[in-house]
DNA sequence: CTGAAAGCGCTTACAG
DNA sequence: CTGAAAGCGCTTACAG
């Protein structure tokens, strides 16, 4: 009688370069050579053993190699908030250009805690060759202690000695301030991200030089987080201070804004005029549509990627990519209203 | 003379389990059980050996347990397109229940491609225990050879033999025609999403049928791609058949639906309702904010997590999870206009 | 061009 | 409770 099988497909274990090598009357070290040094191995006994190979359905066990040589083909990210959608972007282009280079993306979300933050980048570097790490929260010190152990490239964060990523500032802040400037706008209001953030460092600086050398005063507001829920609730301190415009940290900022100012009765761009950065999904379908600056994050994706591929390689340029930004302007930010009566 | 050290950090290579055996003067093996199996070891040798360990700043190779053990504790998930927000709940569910594990997620994107996604999935699961397949555009037959290598879970995609967590379907959809029909639509249309789709399938059988039920008709119009665009693309089709009301098969759709008519002069919901699947990011913030049917993303992440470790671990509880769905109702519909002049 | 051997860092029967 | 040894699947000097 015959064995009942299960249901269940089977799942033989894989084959190794011991059945190749027996298959094809070879010493398995010939194999290894056959299957990665093309070339070294006269012609007749590689198509031999690749025929082999082909026929047992082989395919290379990673761990071995790894194990061998240190390296894992595996890239890691960690990023401060993956639902925020600015990000998208940035890690399709991560996922594309390490794929291309044959090598995996492992990735984390660190959801703006520095605790999560620290454990998810230990976690992945023990299994992955290098660290990206985006939008980071960490001190230097954590930063400088996690590239002790292996090479980590900061994405928008500078850490001296770092590798890093980061988007150029300048030239989409000074569009940015310009333009409320031609608008008629003097008092301006900087809505403010995490202070960890060091990107929201960058944007308060030239903001706050760009505003002084147009004679142009900002006043510079907490919020309580990057979020749309952050922007609804700074509302009312951003129409106490008096401004006419606003620009925020970030775009679910200034979502939170438009959607704050609508209940609180106050005309966006009418009475006050909000700015964003980074033009995420959404910023175009809102109504107003949003003006923003916008930052090329899928490349700035794939410069991390490259500039962690050096670090691993060892290549010591640490030429930091700069993707351009640009003020994409739409609805939200139109001419400073005739003073009151 | 000083040999110049370089500016670069050091990165000495790894203490491993025989540096911690020298040094508390015990055999590899016993520092192996002392760091594994806890209780198996003298409590002073095991104190002994945590000390080293500690000391030495140990961290377990997992190339080498894995390489052992056959399993890599990496868990690879493949998506359909990772720019469709719909997605972003679900990453995060299962990066989360992945973590909280201690295994770590490895992720590509198949950009809507049926090659790129096949890629993957074969790149991928070689150095991971499972997959987990999203919204996968890929043949049954293709599924299955993939499923004979390692354990394979599909999310919103059945097929025969193959573990699933899929998002209840009819809850959503009797809710959505139904409040159609409450407001006097009697003709509507269904803008489909990609043949391929698994989900885009239930959708349209299970509308057909409530629609029948009800007494309404229903046309069913093919889009372009489930995206901003197809919607975009398809209002002058839509507003052809004279429906009062589209269902479309995704956010994507359903926004560029709303683009499109606003721009064709096409009031919403005043002369067309629309009704969208998904509850994306923005569904809230468009004017007028759209009705959709939601479902729990995030939910469906964790199970597909859950059903993969299930599945890895041996055991056949095909129990495929099935997160609710509910309509939400907005702006986007209305009761249908009287009959023109 | 090809083979025999050692080793990557761990785990696990097998003895004691 | 602990140690010596073998083995996971591969790669790489070292010989020939």
């Amino acid at each position: 009688m015959g064995v009942p099988m299960t249901e269940r497909t089977r799942r033989p274990s894989a084959p190794t370069i011991y059945d190749i090598a027996e298959k094809a009357g070879v010493a398995a070290s010939t194999v290894s050579r056959a299957l990665n040094k093309p070339g070294r191995i006269s012609t007749e006994t590689e198509a031999r053993i690749r025929a082999a190979a082909d026929e047992l359905g082989y395919r290379l066990n990673p761990m071995a190699r790894s194990l061998q040589s240190g390296l894992t083909g595996n890239l890691a990210l960690v990023m401060s908030d993956m639902t925020n959608p600015v990000y998208f972007d940035l890690v399709r282009g991560a996922e594309r250009v390490t794929a291309d280079a044959g090598c995996t993306l492992l990735f984390a979300d660190s959801q703006e805690n520095v605790d999560i933050e620290l454990d998810a980048a230990q976690r992945l570097l023990r299994v992955a060759d290098g660290l990206m790490l985006v939008g980071s929260r960490l001190s230097d010190e954590q930063i400088l202690s996690l590239s002790a152990l292996k090479p980590v490239v900061t994405v928008n964060r500078l850490v001296d000695g770092i590798p890093a990523a980061t988007a150029e500032v300048e030239v989409g802040v000074h569009q940015a301030v310009r333009h409320l400037h031609e608008l008629g706008h003097r008092d301006i209001v900087y809505l403010e991200g995490p202070s960890a953030s060091w990107m929201n460092g960058r944007r308060h600086e030239v903001i706050a030089a760009d505003a002084a050398a147009l004679g142009m005063t900002v006043t510079f507001l907490d919020s309580d987080g990057p979020t749309i829920e952050g922007g609804h609730a700074a509302v009312p301190r951003v129409v106490a201070t008096g401004a006419t415009a606003v620009i925020a940290f970030n775009d679910l900022l200034a979502f939170g804004l438009l959607q704050g100012s609508r209940e609180a009765g106050v005309d966006v761009p009418v009475s006050l005029s909000v700015v964003g950065f980074d033009d995420i999904f959404g910023a175009n379908l809102l109504t107003p549509p949003l003006t923003t600056v916008r930052s090329h994050m899928r490349n700035l994706g794939e410069a991390a990627v490259l500039a962690l591929r050096n670090a691993i390689a060892g290549e010591d340029e640490r030429e930091t990519e700069r993707p351009a930004t640009e003020l994409i302007v739409r609805g939200t930010t139109g001419p400073v209203a005739p003073a009151g009566p």
